[in-house]
DNA sequence: CGCAGAATTGATACATCTCAAGCTGGGTGG
DNA sequence: CCACCCAGCTTGAGATGTATCAATTCTGCG
């Protein structure tokens, strides 16, 4: 089992989509020679559990490519997504032995894994990794916190108006499009998904879904395959600042 | 005015009371006299606002006593708080210029303050800063996480049982208080603070706490003075998984 | 074709919000 | 010393948004 998810294919550092956002972003080249000997890849199939909350964790590593969730669930069974991971994000907390959170795998994937030992030793020795993950968990603190406005004060329209906003915006900087007022993508989460995601039942979720629709905010192709005539039309059903600036 | 905020007062890094929690818990001696010659201490009056949402900001610093909290509000006025600075936490992000949210203290506060440039400078030279201070963001991620659960999925009374525990837990470690069951201590915010820290109106903070009362969870002494006689009910009532442990 | 998972839609229940009216306690000025 | 005031809080009644329960309807796939 774990033979078949695991990929010694060693791909070069220098051709790797996620190298100029992941944790190496900083590194020299010498140091992302160091990285190479400790790393390896590994591939999971959408569904796929990647750590369950409490376990031990023997390894942190980037995303490459594809889609994970961290959630958190309470004993009868509520769930709440509180991470959505996508390529360049670092999985994995240095310096604790477990997650707090289950992480799973929605899309097909695949992860760029250091083994965690090496790699806490790596973040001693080069400042470069310590620094840049620094910044991302900076950058995660201030996602996490907008996100705490969408869960608290925000309307079912509004919350799916907000999601549909940062996947459009994160897609179109991933794929390096050029800022524009109309946008296309493809939801890579279940309405089950967005429900958890935001805080809603999938039948709230699927209502407001079809609302916006209705409305014109959004086209629908299929269940997944969303066009947004209007960004910024978009951005105003979410609530947030529309301050004039698109993309950023 | 600045003069009045400003005190030079010169304490003593040793005799710190958060000597041993805050971003520089890690430091050597040679560390803190560095340290000393770029900090003052700033004191703010209950309902001060220390930073503005957006505003620039020339300085980072630790809460040495006192209570402040960050907050995000909408154009149409809803606020959510998304943070709650307690004694040792660190306010202000290297490497950015402004803040996201208005930082407000909610009772009068202590400030230890670094120039902001400075203090960049050296988190580049000792990596014990930079370390430390990763760590205490890695915490603040989990916390906000955990509390886009209790935002996302938590009933008002459950919402309500939860901030009281986490209230009681950090009072009693701050107060080096042996792990009991019967906890006292002082709600630090208004009940429309609760209410913003919880996604919930005033109204419903204020039903919710008379039914704790009510059913014997909690006690009250006036508006503000709690008494938990039994703290793994009111951990129940929080939803939250009761693996026994009592203030961990 | 027909099944199973995913999504939509409808009817009703219920938790929380909203609007509105008092209450309480600590401070101030006459 | 009392009367008043006001911010903070409590309580009530009704409105509303979202959850819940229950059918269908899609859609992709063996």
């Amino acid at each position: 089992m774990l033979n078949e998810d695991t990929k010694t294919v060693a791909h070069d550092c220098g051709d790797c989509p996620i190298r100029h956002r992941a944790v190496c972003a900083r590194c020299e080249t010498d140091e992302l020679e160091r990285l190479e000997e400790i790393k390896y890849y590994r591939n999971f199939e959408a569904g796929q559990t990647i750590i369950w909350s409490g376990d031990r964790m023997d390894f942190v590593g980037s995303v490459v490519s594809g889609i994970a969730t961290l959630t958190q669930t309470m004993e009868d069974g509520r769930t709440q997504m509180v991470g959505l991971l996508l390529p360049s994000d670092f999985v994995g907390r240095p310096g604790r032995d477990g997650s707090p959170y289950d992480v799973v795998a929605t899309t097909d994937m695949v992860m760029c894994c250091f083994r965690k030992r090496p790699f806490e030793e790596m973040m001693v020795a080069t400042p470069h990794i310590a620094h840049r993950l620094l910044e991302m968990t900076l950058d995660e603190l201030d996602a996490a916190r907008e996100w705490m406005l969408v869960l608290g004060r925000k309307t079912a329209r509004e919350k799916i108006a907000s999601l549909l906003s940062i996947i459009a915006r994160r897609d179109a900087t991933l794929n390096l499009q050029p800022a524009q007022n109309r946008l296309v993508f493809d939801l890579p989460l279940t309405r089950e998904a967005m429900a958890d995601y935001l805080g809603l039942t999938l039948e709230t979720v699927s209502r407001q879904i079809s609302a916006l629709k209705r409305d014109g905010v959004i086209e629908l192709e299929g269940k997944r395959h969303v066009t947004v005539p209007d960004f910024s039309r978009l951005l105003d059903e979410a609530g947030d600042d529309t301050d004039g600036g698109l993309l950023v």
